[in-house]
DNA sequence: GTTTGATTTGACCAACCGGTCAAAGCGACG
DNA sequence: CGTCGCTTTGACCGGTTGGTCAAATCAAAC
């Protein structure tokens, strides 16, 4: 019917500027400490003209949002039923890890919206995330069960992989000025300590 | 000298009612969503009531900030290095996971805080921070080469410890949307897959 | 080179922001 | 009662915010 028809070279350059402009602003100041001039400034485009291709400071926020929720959720659609428990769930943590050590605002936009109280994403979380989690801790049970893992409870291991992952992107300037000089090489030892951890607290007991 | 004379009852009230606004504005709106307004009339007052008491909004959460800082460092502080160090640390996820539940509001403005790059609080994470954490360090260390815990990097496993407990507080619409109806009685379930994941990573292997 | 539609911009707006100030209200104490 | 200092407020200010609009510019197709 009424395709609105194709976006023109420009258009799809100067959008992905935005977009990209928006993730570094709204990563750093969050959607209320943000402001439209700061990202058309960002992006290389004068306010106006930031606003002639979305209609809103909210619609980048939700288009951003929106877009990185797939990305988000990758890791964990590829926790594989067939494959070797243990392995399947220490591959996650690390694809977490090193997502929050590739995309920190990605990974800090979220962190933002949800400590807001997700009030673009609300109703996405109840829903496909939900689901997805639950499909992946009923697989995680069955595990369990067939005594191939320790026996835990499915949804409080994912939200410690998420929390200890995320953390060294949501809160990187704590990690920096903790751990002081040697900052640089955070990732190889969280990488093994998180390795350990998970190893040991997957483990059958006795 | 200058003693600035004590202050009175109202002012007492008045303080501490703006404090407790402001906290519940800051956290949920971070510090560049929330307005003055919001607060005076979260704490009952008017704008210009409210800037007679405090002479700015930064000053207002400055004055939050810091003084919620002891608080947040108090369940370290009394981890004992002449304790038994697996409970010693296993106190220490509980009563972190207590504070994530009596105070998510708390946890979520110091959670806004670090996520924008802790503008206020920069220098106090390199330095007092910073030197508690590397004086607990030493003494999880010293038990990890006196064989009583498992070898283990003490800066990282501070860190899932801080990620897995405040993620209850600052990440709380999520876990909810994904436990869904049974959310009231996470807590429990929380502490005791704490307890059994840390517990695990402590225990000195083989 | 002209036309046509997509793109860009300067000027502008109402609403809101943090903050000020003079004046009014209030309460304790003589 | 009166008064004096603490408290409260309405009116206001300059600056910034998200967003609009008409006019100017550009680019591609003819």
């Amino acid at each position: 019917m009424d395709q609105p028809s194709p976006p023109t070279r420009i258009q799809r350059k100067n959008r992905g500027a935005i977009l990209e402009a928006a993730l570094q602003v709204f990563a750093a100041r969050g959607f209320g400490g943000a402001t439209v001039d700061q990202i058309a400034a960002e992006a290389g485009l004068s306010k106006p003209n930031l606003l002639y291709y979305f209609p809103s400071k909210e619609a980048i926020y939700s288009a951003l949002v929106e877009r990185q929720l797939d990305t988000w959720l990758d890791p964990l659609r590829a926790l594989d039923a067939d494959g070797e428990p243990v392995e399947e769930i220490l591959d996650y943590v690390r694809r977490k890890l090193e997502m929050a050590r590739d995309y920190p605002r990605e990974s800090r936009l979220f962190a933002n919206e949800i400590l807001q109280g997700a009030p673009q994403l609300g109703d996405t979380l109840a829903g496909p995330l939900k689901a997805l989690v639950d499909e992946k801790c009923a697989v995680i049970r069955d595990w369990s069960d067939a005594g191939r893992i320790a026996r835990l409870d499915p949804h409080h291991l994912i939200f410690s992989i998420w929390a200890t992952t995320q953390h060294y992107a949501d809160f990187e300037v704590q990690v920096q000025a903790v751990l002081g000089a040697r900052s640089k090489g955070w990732f190889a030892d969280a990488e093994a300590h998180l390795d350990r951890m998970f190893r040991s607290t997957l483990q059958v007991g006795e």
